[in-house]
DNA sequence: CTGTTAGCGCGTTCAA
DNA sequence: TTGAACGCGCTAACAG
């Protein structure tokens, strides 16, 4: 007794619905599948009656049988700060367009949490799965089991060395051509905050401010100086203000700053000023990521906007490439930054040999 | 053939577990769902086949044959700029600690897409959905059949009037307090930037103003202008600082303004700069959201404090009680604010009457 | 073009 | 304490 054909009770299953239509339920079914074999007329009258009574057919259900369901699951490290945050809408519209739902799971930026979040996405049958600033290597157990479940999987940006199929950021270059236009204000003593000898990101950056100088012929080791963060409990914000006495520092004499982020940056700036340093006129100061904000501060702020939207569509056309069965090809798919150049780096405080 | 006895064979559902460790598939379920009836050291025995061998229940079936899965639905309406942000890892914690896994829904602060989204947490069988800033009334179809469907429900700071079940701020109290932090500063003609006569929000906020005027025996509309955000297609930033020259207006003489939120304040921060208007000197700003950024700002941003952590809490516990069956109580449950005098508001630049 | 049968993996109910 | 039948709602494969 759990259908009947009164027209008023609620339509929970296809059987329901094909009563309803005095119809048998593998025809409802096979509409739903876009199967042939079924008359126009029936297509367009089922339809009408889905859309009109709000009827779905159980996802859960679905995904048992079929094995797999609409679902994509997204890795996010953490939900304020991500430069991705706001493009994202556009994963999920393309995501819609081809009858995909994006589902976000928020790992803290832990690596256990990451794993978890797979091992779910791939138990719930996800027909993709998309990681953000990922920290889990090919090898990874979780990973493995994703790939080998047949799941498409694509790392957008991730923090170690990019597993094939990734979609990542050219630090190394975006960091050469910072180098390259403080070089032409007339800046060669740097110090750089935050970016420490570990971790791909730092590497990278650091590798391309090497770069930058051996162009010249210099080697970055004279004129370069690394100072980490003051303490890794405190915020972005925090950290950067907090780093202002060991980056103005009477023992080096940089011209100029470069931080791991805008956040350290505007801490930073924030530090300076109450130290009485001026912005840019004793220091010029480059951020990266392009927080909006930047651009409403005083000095706005230079930075390096990571393009994030660009980014962003390579991961999508990836992921909807390997649903498809094409095959997007292994070699990582590398985006160029782009310098914003605005107030906070100028001139050099006097010509240096 | 679906499953053997081989060792290396990859275990793939109860039946494979069970076959494995030469016990019925029965036992295994009766284990998973701790019911009585199996023997303790076959439940050791089981636990640690499954921890070893990464077994995990298939959530479609369990769901399809429970009528419920251990998923939470969130409804988040945008990830970049959610005062909330970082405070909802409390949120996954709490749950995870119960069982439960959050999965994210962005809406792109849409509607519709936040009806589809609660749609898809109910034909997901969700134990329970939490939607932040959402759009919907409890008469709307989507939120019927959720809760119709038996399934707690959370608001969390609707834009509308809220819903039964809902954890609110207190706007009202909160610019009551701030407006009263103005008088005793001096300031009597105040500018509202943003707050139009729509939504909830403004609403709430602009009754808060009213009250503070009324407890001193003045009539708001006296004092108090409104001034709309200048074009609806800028980011708040952007709104804010475009929005400079019509609060700076020589009919009108504000000696402070109250901005919707802290974006549309460092926006206009930064117009007033260009227009020589010194901030808190010849105009004070008090902002909203405690965005961290505003406490490194020149001067810093007294704002007002949502307390997002307060929100988020009560949420939980409620979405947990009604879980677990216990009436949270249909009385939506009101957070205060916390007003965070800083530097942007100072004394009126000169006595009034 | 439409109806039938089988089974996805699991949990509940009843029997042993 | 353990085993077996049944069905959750759906879809694939096969008959008619």
């Amino acid at each position: 007794m759990k259908s009947t054909k009164n027209t008023r009770d609620a339509i929970r299953s296809t059987t329901d619905l094909a009563t309803r239509l005095h119809l048998s339920r593998w025809t409802i079914s096979r509409v739903l599948n876009g199967h042939s074999g079924v008359s126009e007329e029936t297509q367009t009258r089922v339809r009408a009656a889905m859309q009109e009574l709000g009827f779905q057919p159980n996802s859960l259900a679905r995904g048992l049988r079929k094995g797999t369901t609409n679902i994509i699951g997204i890795c996010l490290p953490e939900i304020e700060g991500l430069y991705l945050g706001q493009k994202l809408e556009f994963l999920r519209r393309a995501l819609a367009a081809e009858g995909f739902h994006a589902m976000a799971a928020i790992t803290n930026g832990d690596l256990q949490e990451e794993a978890q979040a797979f091992d779910r996405f791939r138990n719930l049958r996800a027909a993709g799965v998309v990681s953000f600033a990922s920290q889990l290597t090919a090898r990874h157990p979780r990973v493995r089991s994703i790939t080998e479940a047949g799941i498409p999987l694509v790392f957008v940006d991730p923090t170690i060395r990019p597993p094939k199929g990734s979609v990542c950021v050219d630090r190394s270059t975006g960091m050469q051509e910072a180098v390259e236009y403080l070089f032409s204000l007339g800046h060669r003593h740097i110090t750089t905050l935050g970016l420490g000898p570990d971790g791909h990101y730092s590497r990278d950056r650091m590798q391309g401010i090497s770069h930058a100088y051996a162009a010249h012929g210099w080697e970055a080791r004279h004129f370069v100086r690394q100072v980490p963060l003051a303490n890794e409990g405190l915020s972005h914000y925090a950290n950067g203000r907090a780093s202002a006495a060991a980056v103005w520092n009477a023992n080096f004499h940089p011209t100029a700053v470069l931080t791991v982020n805008d956040r350290v940056a505007i801490g930073l700036m924030d530090g300076l000023r109450s130290l009485g340093v001026r912005v840019p006129e004793d220091l010029s100061l480059v951020g990266y990521d392009a927080m909006e904000v930047g651009a409403f501060l005083s000095p706005r702020l230079t930075t390096i906007d990571a393009r994030p939207d660009e980014l962003i569509a390579a991961a999508t056309e990836r992921l909807l490439q390997s649903i498809r069965g094409e095959d997007p090809g292994a070699a990582p798919e590398v985006i160029p930054t782009r310098l914003l150049p605005r107030d906070s780096a100028g001139p050099a405080r006097e010509p240096e040999a």
